[in-house]
DNA sequence: ATATCATATTCCCATATCGGAATATGTCAA
DNA sequence: TTGACATATTCCGATATGGGAATATGATAT
């Protein structure tokens, strides 16, 4: 078996970086293909297939309007992230859990660096 | 360029759903390689995989013991997953965004029986 | 009908993936 | 030392990726 598909689930859609970027672009309201292209400096081909991976997962939806389409965020796809990291809460916000947090900076810093 | 790598972040790691349940598993405390792959009913060299992606990205540690690993969840490594997707919880629990949710829900229906 | 604009799709390549099978490493006990 | 046990690592194959380049689709205006 190969690696799971960016369209399998909101998880792994949002897995890359430029997914996200285009989701916090969104988060002002809707956009179109080619102002979210230069917002983020992408070219055109590589946005509209982000957002073909993201409205795949539900996570967007378009509006077509001339020959322009108009991109929004869906927000409740993201439910699924929020509630499964939520489970996880508890475990930060004590003193101990902040110095690893701590050293995980630390220690992600010295994997730049190398 | 091929797909990031899932060492580059938590939000790669955590894409897997074996490595999400691994660390559901890990919620209850410490756990060997051994217990984890009888209760998730995976192979040992698989959980080892899984578990060295998990290190990589310091969302588990690890504690030797003989020859024994107790692996434990390192909590706070969720932390950006968790601010990230924070932002946008606003958007539901809205009358609008409940239906947006339920339309989503359909979708994702069809799309398991087609 | 044609040209132009906005977007989607296809083809390509280098690169990782996940899982299985086999093997290596490391630890303890007799 | 030898064997048994726990875990990690390597090698393999099938599969998917993301980006660039080129092209297709589709809508509007002239």
């Amino acid at each position: 078996m190969a690696r799971t598909p960016t369209t399998t689930d909101v998880f792994n859609a949002v897995a890359e970086a430029s997914r996200r970027d285009l989701l916090d672009a969104l988060g002002s309201g809707e956009a179109t293909v080619g102002e979210l292209a230069e917002r983020l400096g992408l070219s055109q081909p590589t946005v509209s297939k982000h957002l073909g991976v993201l409205r795949a997962v539900g996570v967007v939806h378009v509006r077509v309007d001339g020959k322009h389409r108009w991109y929004r965020l869906n927000g409740p796809a993201l439910k699924p992230i929020h509630e499964w990291v939520r489970r996880f809460e508890r475990t930060w916000n004590t003193r101990l859990d902040r110095l690893d947090d701590l050293l995980a900076e630390l220690q992600s810093q010295e994997k730049k660096q190398s």
